[in-house]
DNA sequence: TATTGTTATACTCTATAACTATA
DNA sequence: TATAGTTATAGAGTATAACAATA
């Protein structure tokens, strides 16, 4: 493999992994529409990036917007949702009277849980793919790849 | 380091990599809603992947809408939107005159191109955070995990 | 004045159902 | 009848701008 680039370079290892990292974020990209709209499991994807950080304790919207990355208008109608199926309560903040305290009731959080439980599972699945020693490869470049784009 | 994982197992390989995943997914899922809406380049990101196929040539309406994992309603839709940019053409198809023949204008085929540099500007970027050696592990691995993350 | 949240409005992406034209 | 495409309709997710309440 390494001879044939001891001369040339028209697949560097560099070009390489860019067309890998392609493949793989086109995985991602499918796998991630397949589960996008999933209301099978009640919950669709931008609900549960707002019902998670409430998995640690309560949030204000402001704060709900922040980690999930969308404008406050959007966390609200959100919220509205979650309300509708009685996953999360919203009170006001007694503290500060502007703000809301939006909380887990136990049905958001047997929710969240299942879910959860399911990504975990499902990324467990990628991970079998992979011998010991290649997970724990794999583990240490993806962390670095992670902070790359992340910067980006 | 391995040492510790002799006697126990609170962080197996298997558990790191899983959630290395999370965060490489979590990652990726920001870097996407950054770019998500990126109308800076004149294009989102549903107009590219219908726009991309046809970088290989003309497609119907019905493959373009199989192609880009959408029904065809919503591929008809975006290729309204294609049309009014005049990045791309839709005439009968001669020989079946159900279908309908879209094809890229000069105009359009620009426009792919300059998004396709982009993004592989942006893969090699995330590509050059890891050494040669590293790179031509991280390939293979990466395609592996593709691959299944497809079958899931 | 500044901050927090909601309402009003609008746009994109998405789908299913109904319809037209053609095979 | 079956297929290709479009139109009609609906709903989720997204944003910005305007507004109300509170600090």
């Amino acid at each position: 493999m390494a001879e044939r680039r001891s001369t040339q370079a028209p697949h560097s290892a560099r070009a390489e992994l860019t067309d890998a990292l392609y493949d793989f974020f086109q995985a991602a990209r499918r796998a991630r529409g397949r589960a996008a709209g999933d209301m099978a499991g009640g919950l669709s994807l931008a609900q549960y990036h707002v019902l998670e950080p409430l998995g640690k304790g309560p949030r204000t919207n402001r704060e709900l917007a922040e980690l999930a990355g969308i404008s406050a208008p959007t966390a609200t109608r959100i919220v509205d949702g979650l309300l509708d199926r009685g996953w999360v309560s919203r009170v006001a903040d007694p503290t500060d009277r502007r703000a809301v305290v939006i909380s887990l009731t136990e049905t958001g959080r047997g929710a969240l849980t299942k879910k959860q439980r399911e990504y975990v599972a499902r990324r467990r699945q990628i991970a079998d793919a992979l011998d010991p020693h290649e997970q724990e490869v794999a583990a240490g470049l993806l962390r670095r790849l992670a902070a790359v784009i992340e910067e980006l």
